[in-house]
DNA sequence: ATGTGTGAATCGATTCACAGCA
DNA sequence: TGCTGTGAATCGATTCACACAT
């Protein structure tokens, strides 16, 4: 019923596929972390406002949010919550392996090398590696760091197909050139740079700096106003 | 649900602006950076065009986020950099000092710590928390690890006005309370879960696992589309 | 009675296109 | 002339409100 494809009468290769808005996509991988917190605990059904109100959001528009996926609640009911943890994985695309190389072994790559949160969310470490000869060979969560020369080469026998690039600002985008040329399509870059690769190549980028300064940002309003009010209150109001 | 709108029903057509729209704070970010490598290599002026094309921005969007700051190019000409760095500078509150405090020294607290990107973008690491006895004490960074327990007195000794949350996520909730009931106002978490706050409280989150799983929702899509194409095309192969 | 699914309305962000100034 | 600054147009994302299924 709801399965009307919404991406307009374009059926071509690049068209392929139902398309999810991107800020859909972002909430989406939210809503899966919260649902198989439900899991654990045993919960078997939610209903858009609980689960909304646990992520922050409104109801609608996490209905709206999941209506892009199809018709997976019940209503006057609510949703399963193995069933919608289920259909957001796949459509997520986390079904599958996905084999993530990590570039740059410093004290970043190594922590992230070592982070948790990626194993238990279905991404495996599969390679690390570092330009630092000195560094090279050397272990870092029982993996060895291959050398940067042989990138082409360790992707293709580990089966990594997504990259983790965690090197200083100013070789990332010629790091960033070498991977899409050894046939990486899917880039998470921690350098505070900005990135040009061809189409068909994805980069997100991780910027901490960035956050940083939008929190300044906001820090420095809050205590303008907080100064605006205390004048207001000393001349009368 | 932010902060409250100090900007009241004042629209003063000369007021060289309050409020920034988020999606352009985010970008000024963005071109203060660029700026900083144009500085640094000592030009002088930059149009509209090059510097959108410097950052990947079109350069309409570019003039219209620089437009919220005031007037400060030449028609014809294009921006002084030194200029428009320090406004944009000024405008996000980076001139004044911010000092962060890191809650967490595990592996991703550690490599925050000695992150390079923080100090040369005017954010000093003031002190660095555990709650682990045996990490208390030690040296990270040149810092010595204080216990959560002293939270509110070591952030006040150390001047602290803005944390970087780097701690598991079952406990990042039971922190953050603390850390507001503390009078931390200004949050950067890099825990994989939603915080909830007050109001007046902001909070940032920097989301590995869910960058990853919107590269791996791409991936997946590109994957289709290929198969799609070669379906289309097997009279070839 | 209840809570989903979704058109319609609203709100915000981006792009266009050009008037205005150096 | 050339490039900024900005209304107007467009595009996308969010919220509202209610018909409809259970």
């Amino acid at each position: 019923m709801t399965t009307q494809d919404p991406s307009g009468p374009f059926a071509g290769p690049e068209t392929a596929g139902r398309h999810i808005p991107p800020a859909a996509v972002a909430r989406l991988t939210i809503y899966l972390r919260a649902l198989n917190s439900l899991l654990a605990e045993g919960v078997e059904r939610v209903s858009s406002e609980e689960l909304a109100e646990a992520v922050g959001v409104k109801s609608a528009m996490l209905r709206k949010d999941l209506s892009y996926l199809g018709s997976y609640g019940t209503r006057g009911v609510g949703y399963e919550v193995q069933l919608l943890t289920r259909t957001i994985a796949a459509r997520l695309g986390l079904t599958q392996d996905w084999r993530v190389a990590i570039v740059g072994a410093g004290n970043l790559g190594r922590a992230l090398a070592g982070y948790s949160g990626f194993t238990t969310r279905g991404f495996e470490v599969a390679a690390i590696f570092d330009a630092d000869p000195a560094v090279i060979g050397s272990d870092v969560g029982g993996l060895k760091v291959s050398g940067v020369a042989d990138l082409e080469k360790v992707l293709a026998r580990t089966g990594a197909n997504m990259v983790v690039l965690a090197v200083p600002a100013r070789v990332a985008q010629e790091l960033c050139d070498k991977l899409v040329q050894a046939g990486v399509r899917s880039i998470l870059s921690f350098a505070p740079v900005v990135l040009q690769v061809p189409a068909g190549v994805e980069v997100r980028k991780v910027d901490m700096a960035t956050e940083l300064q939008i929190l300044a940002y906001h820090a420095q309003r809050a205590q303008e106003s907080e100064l605006h009010s205390e004048t207001h209150a000393r001349s009368g109001q």
